[in-house]
DNA sequence: AGTTGTGAACTTGTTCACAGCC
DNA sequence: GGCTGTGAACAAGTTCACAACT
């Protein structure tokens, strides 16, 4: 039953996650790494919940979820936290990342250097006809430019290429008209994992796991904060 | 004290709306201007909350927050609800929205046609040196082309143009290490909502908004849920 | 029949406060 | 002194269940 008695990462953990904790996980590494790049060595509760807005007991307690990290009388010291956070995370190992659709946000979306650094790799494109990019004739249609390139290939190669690179996971930046039906082939091509940036909702199977991040969403959530700008955010 | 007894919106709320109910708020008008487009006039909460994965209840509690916009027997006619959730939103009336970074990502966001559709209008773009654009000599340098082309400004003229233009809000998709000194500006200009998309948490006033859209970590959050794939989302 | 709106019950999430450790 | 980890208290959010209405 349940995780080790002894210091550091319970790795058996059977209850769920709530998401609200791994949302803020993301922010304390962000954060941490943020505080090595500056030369910090070591963070309190305190001080990294002043950071991001919450309370030390908030910080202390989402950590403490995962195993015993701190040191008591010192805090949570930075290099020693960042892979913890990664591991429970699932990207202490590179993610290799499928981009379905290649317009404008796509494209973008290639250029993205802080993919990478998080532990993601963009690896293959996908549209309808790749051979419209003016990549020149007779060539390996491809985006991105230099050494960080990536190939586009016709959506009809998408099981191939999936299997072939071991990918799993899927950016969907195609038109909403289009979305469902890219996201069908996704998944019967075996992708598992879907941030899809189209503002519609996906009706996708039990299996596969979705995340929307849709701009005019935000701005709206933005819109209504600013006008209902009583207290703080 | 509080609202209004009779049928309608309550336009005098008191207490604070959750977070929770003003994000579902958005994913309901999305659905519902999706119904619309496919000719339906009703809709049940719920059917509404199984588009997208809530309770009946649930549906029904948010709505009711605002004030009674229901009809027993037939459920929330499309038509009506639509506008009633964008006042709540606060996007009723159109809002002038400043670019902050002409990078890839800025120029995605010109190109993206969503934003208008849900009360957003992109009029003006910054960046250090809009004279970098391919624009042509002695031109305004803009972006976009054709009709819904916006100019680029050298974000010294911030100010300014946000006086002159009305703006309230921006999005800032400048690289991580100009986000905060690029946040002070907007903020100087008199801009009190920023959707941040650089992977760094700003430090502002306390009557600024600002809402985080950090692309790696909507996949960290992808990633993690993926691994823990034990239930459903 | 079908459906809303809502108090009450329940569940989940956050903060408090303090023992234990450095 | 400072700091973590955590049970207990509290707050917030969700679901239940049913009266009222069409």
């Amino acid at each position: 039953m349940g995780g080790s008695s002894r210091r550091g990462e319970r790795t058996d953990r059977d209850e769920p996650v709530s998401k609200a904790v791994v949302s803020r996980l993301s922010l304390y590494l962000r954060e941490l790494q943020q505080l090595i790049r500056d030369g910090q060595e070591t963070i309190s509760s305190t001080q990294l919940g002043a950071l991001l807005g919450f309370t030390d007991a908030q910080v202390r307690k989402d950590l403490a979820t995962f195993g015993q990290f701190g040191h008591p009388g010192i805090g949570y010291r930075c290099h020693e936290l960042i892979p913890v956070i990664r591991t429970i995370l699932g990207t202490s190992e590179s993610w290799r990342v499928a981009l379905l659709g290649v317009g404008n946000l796509g494209r973008a979306l290639v250029g993205y250097k802080g993919f990478r650094k998080q532990g993601f790799e963009l690896v293959a494109g996908f549209d309808l006809d790749p051979n419209q990019l003016e990549t020149g004739e007779g060539q390996q249609p491809s985006l991105g430019g230099g050494a960080e390139a990536i190939p586009i290939y016709p959506i009809s190669e998408l099981a191939t290429v999936v299997r072939q690179q071991g990918i799993r996971m899927a950016m969907l930046a195609v038109p909403a008209a289009a979305a469902q039906s890219v996201a069908d082939q996704a998944v019967a091509a075996g992708i598992d994992g879907i941030l899809n940036f189209a503002p519609v909702t996906l009706n996708l199977p039990e299996h596969v796991r979705c995340i929307g991040v849709d701009l005019a969403i935000e701005l709206e959530q933005l819109a209504f904060a600013v006008v209902n700008n009583a207290n703080k955010a």
